[in-house]
DNA sequence: TTGACCTGTGTCACTTAGTGACATACGTTC
DNA sequence: GAACGTATGTCACTAAGTGACACAGGTCAA
């Protein structure tokens, strides 16, 4: 059996984000899409319920992997180390710089093309309920508890600020960042904004 | 003149949302809703960029009062004193506890209606920009400072929660809340999640 | 009052987003 | 290799959403 292939979503995304970024959001029809991703237009639909929410798989891997990888964060380490140790420059592949890029160039889109917000909110809002996973795992409470869910509601939207303020920076400001500059900026949000003390190493 | 009447979208928006209420979103079309409301549907669709987005309306003036009235608060007000005094159950209008309860049964949908959802986000992103604002005066920055973004967007992300949780909590468990009550949750949400001393009297 | 102007809405023809029903192709499992 | 489940393509269709233009009502200056 292969090692479980890449979900196809995730290909035809990324066509939908360079087409978004090339043409406009308005400009690119769903037959532009599956043309571009080699498929019939009708499988694009199966994929997705609008032409908008095509590029969600790409947030989904790319902006938030922060907030994806916080799931196997051990309870005995801080954000800091584990964030520091776990994502590091010469780990990334090309494939996962060239998603990065693109999910970068599409936040820094947002305030031009507003349909595009909603499909970033949707991402948002899907790694919240893993980083409430994690805020439950790290608090040994229940994920249904209001103050784990506030908390991990409220890491999600650190790390989404973040992404946003880095974004356009990066893109209308031309500034560049180096990938532990970010690890910092996300570490110390995620410490600002945690309602619970998860940030520091847990009892286990 | 007339003293700013009320606007015409959120009066489709009620409609809107009991048509998604009581037949779920994919079995009303646009057509319907424009029947419900007495108009063309080349008026609907001028108003709103999908048949979704049309419960916005009603979602930002009512779910988010809160959010919307944090606008007016004093600097020199806990935000315990300024809820407890602006918001009280003899002020609401009939029509405003209409909207509320209209609110909270779409907000206890979400989890049935995924289209629906990108509304709410929506709804919630366009209150954490004014959230933004007030944060901004009651710390004497600038509302592009990175923590104060950081910190509307935590204590609206609180609101969201709150919302969330009472929604559910109303409809599906069936459970009763008075307004001191939500006040209560609403004022320790916010003072749980706000990053920078905006809680409690500031100097002006 | 008139007429120029602006804003909001309706009509209607049109494009594009999105679905249902059915056929086909591929990989499993027995 | 037959039987099955899953993923995709084809095609006809419905519904979402737009462009162009006409018309109604209010405002304002002459």
């Amino acid at each position: 059996m292969p090692p479980d292939r890449e979900d196809p979503r995730l290909t035809v995304s990324r066509h939908a984000a360079e087409l978004f970024l090339d043409r406009g959001v308005a400009a690119t029809s769903g037959d532009d899409i599956a043309a571009a991703a080699g498929l019939s237009k009708r499988t694009v639909w199966r994929y997705f319920r609008s032409k908008e929410s095509a590029v969600e798989p790409l947030f989904a891997v790319s902006s938030l992997r922060f907030a994806n990888q916080l799931s196997a964060w051990p309870l005995d380490v801080s954000i800091e180390t584990y964030l520091h140790a776990v994502v590091r420059p010469q780990d990334q592949t090309p494939r996962e710089i060239a998603d990065d890029v693109l999910a970068v160039r599409l936040v820094a889109l947002l305030p031009k093309e507003p349909a595009l917000r909603s499909a970033w909110l949707m991402a948002c809002h899907a790694a919240e309920e893993t980083i409430i996973e994690m805020v439950a795992q790290r608090t040994q409470r229940w994920s249904t508890d209001f103050d784990v869910r506030l908390c991990g509601a409220a890491v999600m939207t650190a790390l989404r600020i973040v992404d946003e303020d880095i974004a356009t920076a990066a893109i209308t400001d031309r500034r560049e960042f180096t990938l532990p500059e970010v690890i910092d900026r996300m570490a110390e949000a995620i410490r600002t904004a945690s309602t619970l003390p998860i940030c520091d190493p847990v009892a286990p």
